[in-house]
DNA sequence: ATCAATTTGTAACGATGTGTAACGGACGCC
DNA sequence: GGCGTCCGTTACACATCGTTACAAATTGAT
């Protein structure tokens, strides 16, 4: 299987380059362009396997573009929008997209839906469609994130979302000193007034669901002064 | 499937503006004239997969033009109203149109109203040529959207009608946090008012159909604070 | 070591979100 | 008409989560 071609379509520079450096990173070609007269450009003269869109456009507009490629043929389209009710608008209408994703969002996320994309749309070739579910695995745990539960040696441990929420940041940044402020910035895309303590109410609470001995916590650890550390062990 | 055709006819200049926009921003094709002559007009040289019909129009009426255009064809017709008896009328009328609305209206619902009619168009000519039952899986349960009914392990499971609408739109976003204005949206194709609960009680509903523990749900999820999630398993 | 300032843990509380029983209106069917 | 079904609304109990308050832990200065 040769490496992938995905187009990224937003006006964002900022993001354009994450998403270059990120997918990049994860071994896939990328071609990063501001707005659909680039974009047609581009594949004019290029191919692509998967193209992210972004809703909101200087001059066409991300849904009209989503169309005319829906109606030149099949490529895979995944839209992003801003927060907020855009979300709601294109879950909605049957816009022609394959995937969307509301930001902020998670690269990790954004990811794993291009992957699945691209598997799906390989597996017209393939007879046999495994799926395999996104999980992560630590300690005696095993978080799968499609359906948001967590088990350990195979019992369900009841997470709320709130805390599922935040444990699926610890598990994608491990071995990583988390800032409350990052984490807050992850969990809401917005920023932490100086005094909230929820992060740390949270940590309490999640804690007492996965330490044996939530007073001396073995995965999620504090580093005084600095935030949180997630060590998944093995 | 290309994009489609909307006609607007309305001597308001601003209404006329307005739907251009809103309609265009929704990925259709858009013209608007202000009167029968223009519609005429435009319809001998431009084909239209709908048309929106102001009542009350300079010239030759509404009424008058829905009549003309059904002798001719089969093209859907939406038509507007200002608001009072007018609306009486239309219903009380067998006028041809296929639906009607009365000003001022919800963008929003005159966009359900399109949908709706052009899907059920698509349907009448699809009808006779391709039949595959277009059918979704998951767990033990088998949906067929064609009949609307729901198996389960080969015996059926009886499905209201609205039960049939939400679990159709579960199954059609899997592995998708969806919002209740998000599901409201695709259920009725307008807004939700803010206290409204009917989402959660028809969730509970059908998940007494088909989750083995109604309290601890497999399929549909609750999400705090976000909305439902629908897990297929496999 | 002692102390004060700062940071963190966590119990308790209140605000908000959710499940669901019960009620009643709308509709179709005898 | 009366009867049943479907379904939205309402009400209330319960769950979840952020805030607050205070105790405990950590740090650096003395």
């Amino acid at each position: 299987m040769d490496t992938k071609q995905i187009l990224v379509v937003d006006d964002d520079a900022g993001l354009r380059e994450l998403l270059q450096e990120y997918l990049s990173a994860q071994g896939y070609q990328v071609t990063a362009v501001a707005d659909g007269v680039g974009m047609e450009a581009h594949l004019a003269a290029h191919a692509a396997d998967i193209v992210i869109l972004d809703l909101m456009l200087p001059g066409e507009d991300g849904l009209s573009l989503a169309r005319k490629l829906r109606a030149q043929g099949d490529l895979p389209i995944i839209m992003l929008s801003a927060r907020g009710e855009d979300v709601d608008r294109i879950v909605g209408l049957e816009v022609g997209a394959d995937d969307y994703l509301a930001k902020p969002f998670n690269p990790r996320e954004l990811l794993a839906r291009i992957r699945a994309l691209l598997r799906r749309n390989e597996k017209a070739y393939s007879k046999v469609g495994t799926t395999k579910p996104e999980e992560h695995r630590f300690g005696p745990f095993l978080l799968n994130m499609d359906s948001r539960d967590l088990h350990k040696e195979g019992v369900n441990v009841p997470l709320t979302a709130g805390e599922f929420n935040l444990l699926s940041i610890f598990v994608e940044h491990p071995n990583r000193v988390l800032s409350r402020d990052g984490i807050m910035d992850m969990l809401k895309g917005y920023e932490r007034s100086p005094f909230d303590r929820s992060i740390d109410v949270r940590v309490t609470r999640l804690r007492r669901k996965i330490e044996d001995d939530p007073s001396a916590p073995l995965y999620i650890r504090t580093i005084w002064g600095e935030g949180y550390l997630f060590v998944p062990g093995n």
